[in-house]
DNA sequence: AACTAAAATTAGGCGTGGCTAAATTTCGCT
DNA sequence: AGCGAAATTTAGCCACGCCTAATTTTAGTT
């Protein structure tokens, strides 16, 4: 048995393993479980398996952290699960809620060369629709700690936009449209609960305010960074 | 145990089975375990479970058939299989030799949503790279094409490649090694009596004439459509 | 420090889809 | 028609990844 087999139930685990690394939490065999709808003793069977293959360190009733090697697995499939994600909804038109399970499946294709030319294709997207960053070929991760989608603003908040997560003629079409440009600063005035639309500020090309309003689909698509 | 249940493996069964069907082939336990590379013993054990799904009809001794279900699940994953060539060739730029083993793994996604959309991204197209016919979402085949292998042109024949017969790795590899495409337009200059090869003229990328001998044992692999 | 509840592991099984070896059926040939 | 080789099936086994039940370890409370 080598690293080099992979299976979609080792990568699940690894990958699973991963999420809870990203949250500082501890990998207890039960929240591992809990997340692929297994039992903590099959997970305990495969976390020997793991930690014999080198994917993670184990010690029993300690839990598990994964290598080096591990780590760069579960990352490469972070990024395919993304890039899968992306492409779905940006070129086949899914909505960002349609398309989890479906890249579950997609992730466990066995072809960096697909992967990377999938990412060619899109022009190298950094974010997920979700807006989450997708890792590079390398693993590096954009880093979006301080960035938040524009749709999770309260009223009152003044934020300037950073990035948006959707790159199809369309959506670019319609940001020239409304003049938004990267760093334009805005300020959320309400936020209707009806729509999710939101009302907000921001100066015009004569830097004259102006009042606009932002469609739940569109501010969903702009990531922004609270002042 | 319901035919609802998919797996990888009958799915890999079934289109084994199809592709003996459609080349008029009995199909046997031994044909199939070289396709599938596994032995006579376990296509006799799947061959039960197929069976008893409903997929195929099946009598000891006697070789199997598929049902209408199961030759509707077989042209299905030939669908995807085809859509899925097509698009890592037409649009992320894969050679035509390179795409059949990452096709084997998309085609088991198991989401008629993503294929029907792939589908209608890329303009529903009829062909695949190889030349053979995508079936639509009911399972319908376009008709292929008027096509003759290219050894029984004549000199001064234009043609355009529309297909071949072989799938080897080393066949469809030879081909992007010549600059042949799907679709490429030729003249024949010359048919040498001797030894069956063909004298060709055809475009390189940059579009200045080239004269190509072109095996015997090449062009009776080659479809082509008379101009 | 002892006890107990929660968490984790071990033991023992199960289904799937492979395998080998042995037995059986089919089929071509004389 | 019958014989032998080839094809096929049966019998029995294995690895993987899951399960339940029983046991062991840990950790919190007094």
């Amino acid at each position: 048995m080598k690293a080099s087999d992979k299976s979609k139930s080792r990568q699940d685990y690894l990958k699973a393993i991963l999420s809870f690394e990203l949250k500082g939490m501890k990998v207890s065999t039960t929240s591992i479980s809990e997340k692929l709808k297994t039992k903590p003793s099959s997970v305990t069977g495969m976390f020997k398996v793991l930690s014999d293959l080198g994917l993670i360190e184990y010690k029993p009733y300690r839990g598990a952290e994964l290598t080096d090697l591990g780590r760069s697995e579960a990352i490469s499939l972070m990024r395919k699960h993304r890039l899968w994600e992306t492409f779905m909804v940006e070129n086949l038109g899914f909505g960002w809620d349609e398309v989890h399970e479906v890249a579950e499946q997609l992730e466990h294709v066995e072809s960096n060369e697909l992967i990377d030319r999938l990412d060619a294709y899109m022009g190298y997207p950094a974010f997920d629709p979700h807006g989450d960053p997708i890792p590079d070929k390398d693993g590096n991760l954009t880093d979006r700690r301080a960035l938040v989608q524009a749709s999770t603003l309260k009223s009152g908040d003044v934020a300037s936009i950073q990035g948006v997560l959707g790159s199809s003629d369309t959506f670019l079409k319609h940001l020239g449209e409304l003049g938004l440009k990267l760093g334009l600063v805005f300020t959320v005035k309400k936020v209707f609960e009806y729509d999710g639309n939101l009302l907000v500020e921001f100066p015009n090309e004569s830097g004259e305010m102006r009042e606009h309003s932002w469609s739940k689909k569109l501010v969903e698509q702009l990531l922004a960074e609270l002042k």
